[in-house]
DNA sequence: GTGAAAGCGCTAACAT
DNA sequence: ATGTTAGCGCTTTCAC
C-alpha cells in the first residue's frame, strides 16, 4: 500500500509537507497542495491510521459493548451508535458480552489494547467491577446503569413506561397482574419492577410476590416463568402479564399458546420494547416502546461531545421517553374468570 | 496506561526481554520470566496493539461488511464470524453497507486504513468494483458472490433450497405459483429464481413472467409486490407465493392479511431463510432454512486458514446445505380456486 | 511555506 | 539468556 513517503516522493516534497497538505491544507501553498493531492489520488493513498494513532495518541475509535447483538433491540442500539459515530469521523468497535460478565471482561481487555478514546456499554451485572479496567476512558452507560455517579448515562424512561403499562392493565379491570422481571442487579429490571409495584399499590391492589417471577432476559426464561404463572390454580392465576423485555415476551406468548389460552380473551399480555415481531404477531402486541435507535445515537453524540470538551461540567444523565402502544393483546379480563376477592 | 517500558523497569530488565517474556516465554530464563510477568500483572499491563501492529505489519484484525445488521440473518452471520474470529485471536471490525454500494465503498476505505489482514463481505451489487480498493487482502465472499473466481466463497445451497421450495408447492397441487425475487445482480436472487423456474418447467408447468416480481430485499418491496400479485384477476392470481428473502416475506404476509386472504386456505406462502418471526407467526411459516450462524463461522474459519497458509491451493467454494421446513403456511390450493387451464 | 529530525510503543535483528 | 538498536508510518516541533 502506498505510504505518505510515496506520495511525498511523487509530489517532490518532504513527508512533512505531504502530511500537512493532506491534514491541514491551509498550512501549505496552494500549488504544492495540489501537487500533493494529485499524487495521493494517483497512488490511491489511504492514510495508515495505525501509524497515525500511535503518533497522535488518538485512535478516533470508540468501543461499543452490547449484551446481545442477536436481540433486535441491541442491534438497533449498535446501528444508532455506528451511524452517529461515523458522522463524526469515529469508528466504532463492536463487541458482545452475551450477558456474561466474564466475556464482558475479555471484551474490555481486548478493547483496551486498541486504545479506544471512549466507550459505550450496555453493562452486565459485573460491569461495575469490570469497568475499572478502562477507568480513565470516557464512558457512556447505555440502556442500563451501574450506579457509578461519575459516568454519563443514556436511558429510556423505564419507570414511566412500566407505570403506564401496569395502569393500562388495571384500567381494563385486571386485579391479578403477573410480572416476569429481569435480573435483579440490572437497573432496568428493578426500575420496571418497582414501577409495577407502585402502580398496583397506587390503585389499592395488593402486590403478590407469587405473581412476580424472575427471568434472565432470554426467551426460555420467559417461557418457563409464564408456564409457572399460567398453571397456577384458576383462582390465583393472573389474568394479565407484564413482561420485562422483548425476548421473554416471545417465550411467554408461546407458553400461553401452548396452554391454549387465547390472547387477550384468557390472558392479556403487555411487553416492554417494541419489535417487528410484536407488530406482526397475532394478535398484535401491546407494548411499551422505546426510542431504540435514538438511544444509540444519543449515546454516541454524548460521548463524542465529551471527547471534544473533556471535563466540561458534571456527567449528564439523558433520559428518553417511552410510549405505551395499545394494540390487541390487552383487553378486559374474561368475564368467567373469577373476580379477585379479599 | 502502563507500557512495556514500565514493566521492564519494574522487573529490572530491558524492554526486549520484557517483550520476549510476554510473547515467547520459552526464550527467557524462568526466573526473569516470573519477574516480568509479576511486574506486568502488578501494573495491569495490556500490550498496545497499535504499536505492535505497526511494528509487525500484522493487525490480527479482520474486516467484516454485511449489508444490514438489523436483519437477523446478517446479525447472525456477524455473530458467527465474531465468535470464530475471537477463538483464533482475531478481532473483527464490523461495518454495514445498508445494501448501498457507495456506503460499501466508504466502509472499505475506512477499513483499509486499519490494515485488516482479511475481509469477509456480503457484497452489494457494486462490490465487484469496490473490492479493487482492497485487492491484495485475502477475502471471503459470504452468502452472495460477485463472480470473481480468485476469491473464497461461503454460501448456502440456494439452488437446491429454492428447488425444494417450489417442488413442495407443486406437489401440493399448485399450478400458479408466484415468486418475489431479489435484485437481479445479487447472486442469491438469480440462483433462487433460476431454480424456481426449472422446478416449474421440470414439472411441465409454464413459467409466467407476470407472476414473478422483483423486490429490493426490504419488507416494503415484499409488501408492494405481493399486493400486485394478489390483486390480479381471480383466474390469474397465484395460489402460492415463493418469496426470495426473509424481510420481503414479512411484507408479503402482511399484504395477504390486508387483503383478508387466509394462509394457507387462500394462499400458500413459503419464505427463504428461517427466523424467530417465521416460527411464531400465525400460522407458522414454511421456509427454506439456512445454517446462518455456521455460514458466519465457516467464513471466518476459511479466512483464517487462508491467512495462516497463504496461496495454499486454489480458492475454496464452501457450500452449506439448506433445509425445507414444512410448517403450516402451505397446503393444497383452495378447492374453489379456479384450476389452471391451457 | 517548507524540510530535517524526533518519537509514539513495540518487536526482531544483531550483538554479546 | 539478555541487552542494544533500528524502524514500522505518521505528525509535529523546531529550524530556516
Amino acid at each position: 500500500m502506498a505510504s505518505i513517503q510515496d506520495v511525498a516522493q511523487l509530489a517532490q516534497v518532504s513527508t512533512a509537507t505531504a502530511s500537512r497538505a493532506l491534514s491541514r491544507p491551509d498550512m501549505v501553498a496552494s500549488t504544492t497542495r495540489d501537487r500533493v493531492l494529485t499524487a495521493a489520488r494517483e497512488l490511491g493513498y489511504q492514510p495508515n491510521v495505525i501509524a497515525r494513532s500511535l503518533r497522535q495518541g488518538e485512535t478516533r475509535t470508540i468501543g461499543v459493548i452490547v449484551t446481545d447483538i442477536l436481540n433486535p433491540f441491541h442491534a438497533q442500539l449498535a446501528k444508532g451508535i455506528q451511524d452517529a459515530a461515523d458522522r463524526h469521523g469515529y469508528t466504532a468497535f463492536l463487541f458482545n458480552s452475551d450477558e456474561d460478565p466474564t466475556k464482558e471482561r475479555r471484551a474490555l481487555d481486548t478493547l483496551r489494547g486498541h486504545l479506544p478514546q471512549g466507550l459505550i456499554i450496555v453493562p452486565t451485572s459485573g460491569a461495575r467491577e469490570n469497568l475499572q479496567a478502562l477507568s480513565g476512558v470516557p464512558t457512556v452507560e447505555l440502556d442500563r446503569v451501574t450506579g457509578n455517579p461519575d459516568v454519563t448515562t443514556v436511558t429510556a424512561d423505564n419507570a414511566t413506561g412500566a407505570l403506564a403499562a401496569t395502569r393500562h392493565l388495571i384500567s381494563l379491570g385486571h386485579t391479578r397482574i403477573g410480572m416476569i422481571v429481569g435480573q435483579q442487579d440490572i437497573s432496568t429490571a428493578t426500575l420496571r419492577h418497582d414501577a409495577y409495584r407502585s402502580a398496583l399499590e397506587g390503585a389499592g391492589l395488593p402486590y403478590d410476590p407469587a405473581l412476580v417471577l424472575p427471568g434472565n432476559h432470554r426467551e426460555d426464561d420467559g417461557h418457563r416463568a409464564a408456564l409457572r404463572l399460567l398453571t397456577l390454580p384458576e383462582d390465583r392465576r393472573p389474568t394479565a402479564l407484564f413482561i420485562g423485555n422483548n425476548e421473554m415476551t416471545v417465550g411467554a406468548v408461546l407458553a400461553a399458546r401452548a396452554l391454549n389460552l387465547s390472547i387477550p380473551g384468557d390472558l392479556s399480555i403487555i411487553g416492554f420494547d417494541d419489535s417487528r415481531w410484536a407488530q406482526t404477531m397475532n394478535p398484535p402486541l401491546t407494548v411499551v416502546a422505546q426510542p431504540t435507535y435514538d438511544l444509540g445515537t444519543q449515546a454516541a453524540e454524548q460521548l463524542i461531545r465529551q471527547l471534544r470538551h473533556p471535563r466540561d461540567g458534571p456527567p449528564l444523565h439523558i433520559q428518553l421517553s417511552t410510549t405505551l402502544i395499545v394494540r390487541h393483546s390487552t383487553s378486559a379480563p374474561h368475564p368467567t374468570a373469577p373476580v379477585y376477592t379479599h
